[in-house]
DNA sequence: ATCCTTTTTTATCATTTGTAAAATTTTTAT
DNA sequence: ATAAAAATTTTACAAATGATAAAAAAGGAT
């Protein structure tokens, strides 16, 4: 996926508000097993998925709990560092080798002051975060478990295909043997 | 609380902006089981809670389910109309007599394309609500329904008091059968 | 190809949560 | 003040999910 077509899928920025974005954001890669961004420290940077597949996670206890993944065309970004520069609660980990273009985080900041295209895109990546958010908040509210796996299973097959059930059951808010058991019961 | 307080907490805005922000503002009142929005329509206004608490609830075939409480100082917002003017998905019901600021999306849209620091104050907005919504679901995934009602009790003491706890169970993602039980147990 | 490690499934039992109905308490209207 | 309605709690039983252990299957490394 290229960042212009990862641009435009946010907001349409006028040509020149686009090319003063881009020379902000170079290319990195990173292999599988890689800790891209660590919990309880200040994120610097912004990441947009080239190529691969991430989780977010969080530490808890004895277990660890994913709560995000992350695809070609998305975004990476710890949102307590990018909305109150405090520290973040995720961590973020590569289930694929991975390709990125990264951003930084105040470099952004300083666009956002001086490009009203840019604060608009601003805008619009928070606000395109925030309804997925809210549809996720709500789905999980008042759909059973085995509801939300198959609709895991119709709107992102690819994942169930790329990620390991553990990641997914903890994804969805059970055990990966509750996960077991819901998968049987469909054949 | 009045709206000077409710825009100063988004976003400072420069006193011009404010100023061109607050002309496109006015106030109106509802009582107590007004249903302020509706589901399935493209909702043209954004309303700021100056007094009384709502609820934010989904028609689900039988019952309802809960997924919001703003009160003072907090905004209304059907997010699939802000954010992409398509239909919203959610009622929102007055649970006392409240007091609003209101303000039309179309108008606010414009501002966003001529004024930066409005633009920003959208962007704002935006992250904010988002960081919360984020918690909210994190929070819901990995702590059980009774740390959730008890950290409910020490994080919004008040909203035990003004809400009854049908809509706190639904909000919280169990029975009220289930609530109640959860209640007996710390008595 | 084989061994070793990791992942997934299965089985059993304990715990939590849901459903339905009744009892109790609180609120509202007259 | 009293009756009616609404909200909350309690009880009993059913269904779903969790915890743990063990078996089976899949994937990697040499």
């Amino acid at each position: 996926m290229n960042i212009d077509k990862i641009i435009d899928a946010i907001f349409e920025l006028p040509v020149e508000s686009k090319n003063t974005l881009k020379e902000s954001i170079t290319e990195v890669a990173y292999p599988k097993g890689h800790i891209l961004l660590k919990a309880d420290k200040i994120e610097p940077t912004i990441y947009f998925i080239k190529k691969g597949i991430v989780r977010a996670y969080i530490d808890q206890s004895d277990n660890e709990i994913t709560f995000w993944f992350g695809k070609e065309g998305e975004t990476i970004i710890s949102m307590k560092s990018y909305v109150d520069n405090q520290n973040g609660y995720e961590n973020i980990e590569l289930l694929e080798d991975c390709e990125f273009y990264k951003l930084n985080k105040n470099d952004l900041q300083k666009l956002f002051e001086k490009d009203i295209n840019i604060a608009n895109f601003g805008r619009r990546f928070a606000e395109k975060e925030l309804i997925k958010t809210e549809e996720r908040l709500i789905h999980r509210q008042f759909k059973t478990a085995s509801e939300r796996y198959n609709s895991l299973l119709k709107d992102s097959p690819d994942l169930i295909q790329r990620v390991q059930l553990g990641h997914i059951a903890s994804y969805l808010g059970i055990t990966q043997v509750s996960l077991s058991r819901i998968r049987a019961a469909i054949r």
